[in-house]
DNA sequence: CTGTTAGCGCCTTCAA
DNA sequence: TTGAAGGCGCTAACAG
């Protein structure tokens, strides 16, 4: 193995300081030299050594990315998208930094556990997606390293998942690198230091899916949530509850009555949720899911139970994966634009994109009305 | 930023290289030792130098993983799955290694690009993931890269994809470092140098879709193809002639005519291909799709034109990704082990399974009948 | 069981 | 514009 910079250098009749110029390419070097050096790297097939220049440099082309599920859709789209950011605009110069996906599993442990692996690997920067867990501890144990993190130079931001709580910088300042973020770098918002974020409107959404239902005349609408203690699923939550309220809808108990609660965003937990759900409250005539994949769970068990779908009960998800057009009918859902958002995180990471004031960008949605969804039967 | 082992040592009053002993765990150390260590490790918030440890040991704990399209569930389905053996069986100690997440876009030369930028970064493993391009040119280059990587220690292994061609070990014999070696180790398979495989039988399950559509009483059978030169593509299509001709079916001409080639894996090449199709060959009473996504395509298209699946036209998909059965109709499809696939390959990958006898492991399929196919209408 | 001693391959002042 | 030299933080013999 290792042909290294020395051997290039021989090769080409130069000192490797000047080898390691050439390809590093931010500093002057005279055309032959460079030429000669080139030659020798193509004819010696030379390839850098990536942890030697990282540790010499201190800095890595590595970035991270962390996700609950890279195999769900709504990770794998944002990961894409962010990683789409790496390689430049349109295939432009090679690219040179490379996307480490996690997959937390949504365990705070985990979640922890892949920043400090990220963080042993020098990464120059970390995303982190999908809702947060609401646990008090690990929220701020979370947040401490994350500032941490970021004071430290690494560029962190949050996708999908709402903006860090609690003072815009705790940490420590005696034990900081102050110098790293002048006055003018804070001015601007540019410092890093800063935890940005790229957030989702799920409240919002959730609030327009609800009264969707509503103007079509439902009174009894079911509401099949996702895991508990996630942020997502407590803004979706909220959203659904304050529409309802805006409607002089049921009173906190009937509500809660029509809510299940806990399962995990996939199909089986809305195939069981909807089950509970019909038990509890046979007059059900709508169902709102926790996402889309969770709807088709839904719509499975009601097909099991002889409901029609939208005839019946209306269903709705939320996300508008690609599959939610053409499932069986074609869900209502609300879209949240995962690539865009994925693509703005990218480029907030590499520094691409000036960080908006305040560090937190929210991304809109729309209702997409489509076949699942139909006003309740005459009888109610 | 920067506590490094120098640090830790002087807090627990032992030497670095003691210290580096504990955290590796591969040396043996007096518990009280490791004990005043580990806690000087705590109080310091030390976390490892991973460049550094990499470059010095001359290893990394970085595996490349490199995929079409992360956000086609196909790829996320398996990366996840490599990932997950990353972690060792059911939540074992905390991780190590990391999945480098690489999309080719089905790019000849970014796959190239990629694989340098792993080769630099001196992954320990490589995944390549889905079907190959078969353009001779690149696919010799390609097998000469793996080659020589596999020669040098980085273990690849091609998952979704026919092994590699050609001689078992073409890289130049001098150059390499055969001590890297044994004949006993070439002896079990388990040498490094080979380049191993997990490969889907697209073929089989190709013919045994079609099978199912000839015996429902189908002869006018229409194919809307993958992209042009890859394999998974041609090796789909020619299980599907295989049943053709098996049953005695349609002179090439005519099946010719029924094919419609060369669009994506995705919904509008579907989409457009089934509108072509039909215009060409208005009697098609079955459409067999390059996969499920595209199938979703083709669903929609024949029910814009006012046709019926299954009453009208059947459509069948490939690759039975996890929406597929709740689409409307539910789709007939073949099953691939994704997942374990996948986690087959990530367990070659870090050595943790023995390569099977010859490289190449192939994994089953299953053929699943569900509502988008039905026999014809009476009239043909 | 633990300390000492060399590098690993590259980047980066500092001189020339 | 180029070369020389030191060091980044860690690991891996080799002594003790």
């Amino acid at each position: 193995m290792a042909v290294t910079l020395a051997d290039v250098a021989a090769r080409a009749g130069v000192s490797s300081a000047t080898v390691s110029r050439v390809l590093s390419g931010n500093y002057p070097v005279a055309d032959a030299t460079r030429n000669r050096v080139l030659r020798a790297v193509d004819e010696l097939e030379y390839v850098v050594n990536g942890p030697a220049s990282a540790l010499a440099a201190a800095s890595s082309d590595l970035l991270g990315i962390l996700v609950n599920d890279i195999a769900d859709p709504f990770f794998g789209i944002i990961a894409g998208a962010v990683q789409g950011e790496l390689e430049g605009p349109q295939g432009g110069p090679v690219p040179r930094k490379l996307a480490v996906v996690c997959n937390t599993g949504g365990s705070p442990e985990r979640e922890l556990t892949y920043l400090t692996l990220l963080q042993r690997q020098r990464a120059a920067a970390i995303v982190l997606t999908g809702g947060a867990v609401e646990d008090p501890e690990h929220r701020s144990a979370l947040a401490t390293r994350l500032r941490r993190l970021a004071a430290s130079g690494t560029r962190i931001v949050l996708c999908g998942r709402p903006p860090l709580e609690g003072p815009e910088q705790r940490a420590e300042p005696g034990a900081l690198p102050r110098s790293a973020h002048t006055a003018a770098d804070r001015a601007q918002g540019t410092a890093s230091g800063t935890v940005l974020t790229v957030a989702f409107d799920n409240r919002g959404g959730a609030y327009a899916l609800t009264s969707h239902l509503l103007t079509l005349g439902h009174r009894h609408i079911g509401y099949v949530a996702g895991p508990a203690e996630r942020t997502t699923t407590r803004h979706r939550l909220e959203g659904h509850r304050a529409a309802l309220a805006a409607h002089g809808g049921p009173d906190t108990r009937q509500a809660e009555r029509l809510t299940v609660h806990g399962g995990d965003y996939d199909r089986s937990s809305g195939y069981e949720g909807a089950r509970e759900l019909l038990r509890r409250a046979p007059e059900t005539t709508a169902v709102l899911a926790a996402n889309d994949t969770v709807a088709l769970g839904v719509c499975a068990a009601l097909r099991e139970l002889g409901l029609r779908v939208p005839q019946d009960v209306s269903v709705a998800g939320f996300d508008d994966l690609p599959f939610s057009a053409d499932a069986s009918p074609a869900l209502t859902t609300v879209r949240l634009p995962l690539h865009e958002a994925g693509a703005h995180a990218g480029q907030l990471a590499l520094g691409t994109l000036p960080p908006p004031p305040g560090g937190v960008t929210t991304v809109g949605h729309e209702l997409m009305v489509r076949a699942s969804t139909a006003p309740p039967r005459a009888g109610g």
